[in-house]
DNA sequence: CTAATGTTCAATTGTTTTATTGAATTTTGG
DNA sequence: CCAAAATTCAATAAAACAATTGAACATTAG
């Protein structure tokens, strides 16, 4: 029975070229942030806490897997993800691990939960909610990754300055916070704080790639603002 | 920036699990062979043409990981997918090596399609030509598969005896061939082997396991046959 | 109970991956 | 063209992983 020729192996071995690029911390919250849009190497270096040597290398496995695609611009090469269907390899690789993962169920418990324990808004009640103003969208994600593209109407207020910025908050909306994905930390905390002030706060069920990935309108910035 | 608590990189280093027990070739192949159903370890290192030691210890880091699941049956451990969920993430890992790795389709091209060229026929119209009963449905799968689930009403015909067994196949309809996947080469074999004849012959779009996830109806023989 | 079968465990060896360091390369600005 | 900045390359050491071997463990059959 097993001697199906070479193909079979040689299949394998590029899809399991592919799963071994996820298959390290690092890789995937580079992923993460390179699903809010195109980023330099220093940047995506700073914001995951590497050395950019370090980063340098494990955005070129990626590249090799297909997972990602860059170019220069200047002196700057600026990656970003090959495309759509890696937010969805990742989407599905979240959702069997949790589901299959105590683990998960435990940390998200721990860390996520003691923020808000709310339900989070489904993205399709959400644009029906935005598309009547009934609700006040909230992008608590640093104002690069904002500018690469947001939730139509949306609030940037990065967590940081939630507290001092509360006045920009229409008070007789419900505000529906987001960040970079469903465990994204920043939109669990934000909505948590907003609550603790009696300000009705839900998050967003997952983040932006997640919204675009379904299709749904986004907004991008007229020119780049870019910090990092 | 880069301080949001441990939470994320224990989050991430989860999601790295999972990745990783999909990044070796030979625990890629022992999940494609589960996703016909269950089975034995020995079953499943023979298919795979593993040691039975080495087997187990790449199953065990697939159940470890939450891809697959494991009963005591009598001597045999037997072991299955955790969940559908597992072939979607499977899917989704395929469909991102296709579209991004050029070396799959140059190994598609190289030993697939020479051996059949036709599009695939896509599971749905495949349904509803079944319910009107325009064609021969042939699974080319080992009897141990095909018993564990099949298309309704298919025909089994393992792909070395389907010469010699031409003469069980209606000659006057279309023969739709599958077996385990997308990539799984027997059912181009046996299509590219029956058009040879001059029997109008395709194969399905997917096998057994993405027709079972995207819902549609699966016949199980009633008691276990198995041969080994 | 004993022998046989099927699976897992544990120790070993060789290979691959990771992070670090510092040098090399590419592009821009002057 | 030269200097500065950004990225990649190359070499290293430490860690993780893979396959093999033989022993250990569980279950069934007799």
């Amino acid at each position: 029975m097993s001697s199906e020729g070479p193909s079979k192996r040689d299949l394998l071995a590029q899809f399991a070229r592919v799963a071994k690029a996820l298959a390290h911390p690092n890789r995937l919250e580079l992923l993460e942030f390179l699903a809010q849009g195109e980023r330099t190497v220093e940047s995506l270096a700073r914001a995951a806490g590497l050395s950019v040597a370090n980063a340098s290398q494990h955005l070129q496995q990626l590249k090799q897997a297909g997972l990602v695609a860059s170019r220069r611009a200047g002196q700057h090469v600026r990656y970003r993800l090959a495309d759509d269907d890696v937010v969805a390899l990742m989407a599905a690789l979240r959702e069997v691990a949790r589901r299959h993962l105590a683990e998960v169920d435990r940390i998200v418990e721990a860390y996520l939960a003691a923020r808000d324990t709310l339900e989070p808004v489904p993205a399709t009640d959400l644009l029906e909610r935005i598309r009547r103003g009934e609700v006040t969208v909230l992008d608590v994600r640093p104002p690069e990754e904002f500018a690469a593209g947001h939730l139509p109407g949306a609030v940037n207020i990065p967590l940081e300055e939630l507290e001092r910025r509360l006045g920009e908050l229409p008070r007789d909306r419900e505000v529906v916070a987001y960040c970079r994905g469903p465990y994204c930390v920043l939109a669990w905390e934000a909505a948590g704080r907003l609550r603790e002030r009696g300000i009705p706060a839900r998050r967003l069920e997952g983040g932006l790639p997640e919204w675009r990935l379904a299709g749904l309108p986004v907004e991008v910035e007229k020119e780049g603002a870019g910090q990092g």
